[in-house]
RNA sequence: GGGCCGUUAGCUCAAUGGUAGAGCAGUAGGCUUUUAACCUAUUGGUUGAAGGUUCGAGUCCUUCACGGCCCA
């Protein structure tokens, strides 16, 4: 084969791609070297179906049933045994089909052409079907085409791609290759197509509200900042929709969600993607007492809809998880009382006593924190992660939840929720705070943190108060880690494993 | 950000500081129901990058890049 340079060469070119870049200029020569004129009829996961019965489906009823059916897919193998060679194709459909070739039962010259093709090559493949002697379903192949030449090589048959790296990178490789990465993606599709199906069928709108945003908010997070050239404007992305679907709710949609991208200046890591999907919606004339109900409910259709799910019941990475009947709920001032026993005769709102108690654990504090943000921090050290089962928490203080309605007997508390599930935090909901002075003062409370030197606290949004000033009907709000959810229902550790191009740092040239 | 581990042929992996190898894939030939097909022959390497130690470095040291796992 020739090693001469063309100037499409991509940089990492080799001996491999020249073989099959020298093949693709003889194609070339020979005609139209990239076809899009074969209609296959057939997929072959339903012919598979169709026929998996053999006793019913042996060599005589399919010899009467005379079918000629016509498919396209890529060669995964080949075993060419002189004039007659069998290989498997992989289709749309994800399955994997065997197709016998003979040289006398095709056209002239064709079998000789096809021996110059490479696994990975697309083909058009057309024929009845047979049973070969170990019962498998083929297709007897008497038209074949090659619609597109692949020009890199596959990994190898037997073991696949297995590298981490080259999997995220080059995950079209991926999809081909290893079939647990297709279901992966199907179910998570599944999952947020249950979830649409849930919400629409209580009447929730859909809607779509701005990811560039002016002042970054409805999350103590740290924005990426983007810049509007013709308006000279430095924008935020968004790092959470809820103070646009709040507006939403003040203007009459009293049921809205919204399921999108939020984006994070944060670290990445297995839990952690820049961007990431969430679920928001909010809900009038409801409390954070409904949505723990109607939670309860989502995860259990949810998870039932899926295929080997029916009964509630998800294995993840070892534990089994069971998300029928009713979950359990406690307090984070309970949960840190049960996990702490020196502090479970103690005050749990004495500042001196729960910044004592990090410091024993090793925790980091700052000394503007008051006794919520304290609690919460023991709460995250020991308990969050022993959460396994699905479970509520209540009982938020409200020095952390800047947006949540004050709890009417206690107000140092917020009406706020979280749902726990494998040690991971995968819904946050609340009450809404609708008293727009309330909220100003919460505002002036985030501005006051940022001045004192926390990036992640939020900005003033005097847009979102003036909203208010006109009246939002008394709501709930939750927002739920779409993410973190697929990966409990696909049993995957990363969730790089539930995003079909998580971020990577770009590669070197 | 810190610690540990990894990076060798297209893929999956070997190689006491002493000639860089195997399987698959590829190439050439044989084989008309194979199943990781088989048989014969055979090509293929800047060992992630740059320095250093050494008579000699894939291997030891330093820095860097990318990734994985754990921690913050």
């Amino acid at each position: 084969m020739t090693e001469e340079k063309t100037a499409d060469q991509t940089p990492d070119e080799n001996r491999l791609i020249a073989e099959r870049r020298a093949k693709l200029r003889g194609l070339r020569e020979a005609g139209a070297a990239y076809p899009n004129d074969w209609r296959p009829d057939t997929e072959a996961a339903g012919l598979i179906e169709r026929f998996s019965d053999a006793e019913a489906w042996g060599q005589e009823a399919l010899d009467e049933l005379g079918e000629r059916f016509c498919l396209a897919g890529r060669i995964m193998s080949r075993r060419i045994m002189g004039k007659a060679a069998f290989l498997h194709i992989q289709d749309g459909s994800g399955a994997r089909i065997q197709i016998y070739l003979r040289r006398d039962d095709l056209p002239e010259g064709v079998y000789g052409a096809f021996k110059q093709w490479d696994i990975g090559d697309l083909v058009g493949v057309a024929g009845r079907l047979m049973r070969t002697r170990t019962g498998e379903l083929s297709v007897h192949a008497d038209e074949i085409r090659l619609l597109a030449k692949a020009l890199r090589p596959l990994p190898e048959k037997w073991h696949g791609l297995t590298d981490q790296e080259t999997r995220y990178r080059q995950r079209y490789v991926d999809l081909i290759v290893n079939p647990q990465v297709r279901e992966t993606f199907l179910r998570r599709s599944q999952v947020i197509r249950a979830i649409r199906g849930f919400l629409d069928q209580r009447g929730f709108l859909e809607v779509e509200t701005p990811m560039m945003h002016h002042i970054p908010g409805g999350a103590t997070a740290r924005p990426f900042v983007t810049h509007h050239n013709a308006l000279d404007l430095d924008l935020y992305l968004r790092v959470a929709p809820e103070l646009h679907l709040k507006r939403l709710v003040v203007g009459g949609l009293e049921k809205v969600y919204e399921i999108n991208r939020n984006f994070r200046n944060e670290g990445v890591s297995t839990r952690h993607n820049p961007e990431f999907t969430m679920l928001e919606f909010y809900w009038a004339h409801a409390d954070y007492r409904d949505l723990i109900r109607l939670t309860e409910e989502m995860l259990h259709e949810v998870v039932t809809l899926m295929p080997g799910l029916k009964d509630g019941r998800v294995s993840y990475q070892g534990e089994q998880i069971d998300f029928g009947g009713q979950y359990r709920r406690f307090s984070v001032a309970e949960a840190v009382a049960e996990h702490y026993p020196d502090l479970a005769n103690g005050d749990l709102r004495d500042a001196d006593l729960l910044r004592a108690a990090c410091a024993k654990q090793g925790i980091h504090t700052e000394k503007s924190w008051q006794w919520g943000r304290l609690l919460m921090e023991l709460f995250e050290h020991r308990v969050e992660p022993q959460l396994i089962q699905p479970t509520f928490v209540t009982g938020y203080p409200i020095e952390v939840s800047p947006l949540s309605r004050r709890n009417d007997e206690d107000p140092e508390l917020a009406d706020r929720f979280e749902l726990f599930v494998a040690g991971r935090e995968i819904a946050n909901g609340f009450s809404e705070l609708n008293d727009p002075e309330d909220q100003a003062d919460r505002f002036r409370a985030q501005v006051a943190a940022r001045e004192a030197g926390d990036a992640e606290a939020m900005h003033f949004d005097h847009d979102y108060i003036r909203a208010l000033e006109y009246g939002m009907p008394p709501a709930a709000g939750e927002g739920i880690g779409i993410d973190r959810l697929v990966m409990l229902l696909t049993d995957s550790p990363s969730i790089r494993d539930v995003l079909l191009f998580p971020y990577l740092r770009p590669e070197v040239e």
